[in-house]
DNA sequence: ACCTGAACACCGTTCAAGT
DNA sequence: ACCTGAACACCGTTCAAGT
């Protein structure tokens, strides 16, 4: 009954919002939804294309390929990852040491609640061009900055501010994926023992 | 010519030792080996059996599924892991610092040397069978048990040793993924930039 | 016990054709 | 400008059949 009713009304009214001029957008959020819902789902174009409920084909009018799809949604990752790291972010009068704690906690945090995209955000599907893109190294700007200001003011101990940088990173990326590959023992994961972990790096850096 | 002298010729005379019953260890190797010429390749089951020779149904007698397969190759992964951490180890009476050293060292140089393994190690395609088995987790036994032996010691700040192992682990895992990944700047990837990186955890191992 | 070839249900991508 | 359906060259996996 309701298709019969002819696939071309327009049902932009009140609900889905698909195939009224932005199916871009349709498909990205479709693709994410998927990836949310099973963080383990192959990804696959027509199935995208299937449940946005247009043809296999019509992706290609948008992306130029699965690639194109796939590095658009990792940038999209990148852009809310850095969003969640600066929402987490204290106060101006805050300490170094609780920003500190605030920023990464709030980085594994979006990791261990996105597997599915944060898995796509550093896969090889979404290939180089990703990885070469602004996006995705400012998602860590935020830990880079607040770093440099600790080093102008002294409250780190004396490094080429960018190899603490790398440390920090590779931290939280290590600890985020090792995390959700399961590969921490149980005692390990929960948030208690990651603070402490989180904190061995800190004091490296600490004066 | 060649192949008209009879496929079912036994080749095991001196060149390929392919078909005369060790199929299994061909297909792994042949994997690897495509592995290690392209990083990026997409792995696909036909194309292994193509190059060993074999009909594209032959890797079935030898492994249930094509994840089995991946599953396999990820675990000798791991053991190369542990045995090139292990050669690396400085004699008995090295000092704690210097071993660690080593030991990070040798693991990041084995994930960058070896960038499409490492990947298929870590990956969800190896899967949860892979990262439950002990032999991926001995790979980073090595380092722990160094860890343990400082911890007894005294020569480690006082603090739980699997939170401090944890630590280590994210960051040379970090490390190694970010390195292949291209994330890190290019003033970061060097041999010094990386010790660097190594350091500033170590200063937080520290007393 | 091990291997093959045909067969099935999928993919990604291209292209002529429609509006 | 955007979408569709048929078509092509691939996959992974199963299964009857061969030795």
């Amino acid at each position: 009954m309701d298709d019969s009713t002819g696939s071309r009304a327009k049902a932009t009214a009140g609900g889905r919002r698909y195939h009224h001029g932005d199916l871009r957008r349709a498909l990205l959020e479709t693709a994410e939804a998927m990836l949310r819902e099973d963080p383990s789902w192959q990804f696959t174009l027509r199935e995208v294309a299937r449940r946005a409920g247009v043809s296999h084909t019509a992706p290609y009018n948008h992306f130029e390929d699965k690639a194109a799809l796939l590095a658009e949604l990792a940038l999209m990752g990148f852009d809310r990852l850095r969003e969640a790291c600066l929402a987490a972010m204290p106060g101006p009068g805050a300490e170094l040491r609780a920003e500190y704690l605030a920023v990464a906690r709030a980085y594994v945090s979006f990791g261990v609640e996105n597997p599915g995209l944060y898995r796509l955000m550093f896969s090889q599907e979404a290939g180089a061009a990703v990885h070469e893109n602004p996006r995705s190294r400012a998602a860590f700007g935020v830990m880079l900055e607040m770093l440099e200001r600790g080093q102008r003011e002294g409250l780190l101990r004396k490094r080429r501010v960018r190899s603490q940088a790398a440390a920090c990173w590779a931290e939280v990326h290590g600890i985020t994926m090792l995390t959700m590959d399961g590969l921490f023992r149980r005692e390990t994961v929960g948030r208690k023992a990651l603070d402490e972990a989180l904190e061995t790096l800190l004091e490296g850096l600490e004066p």
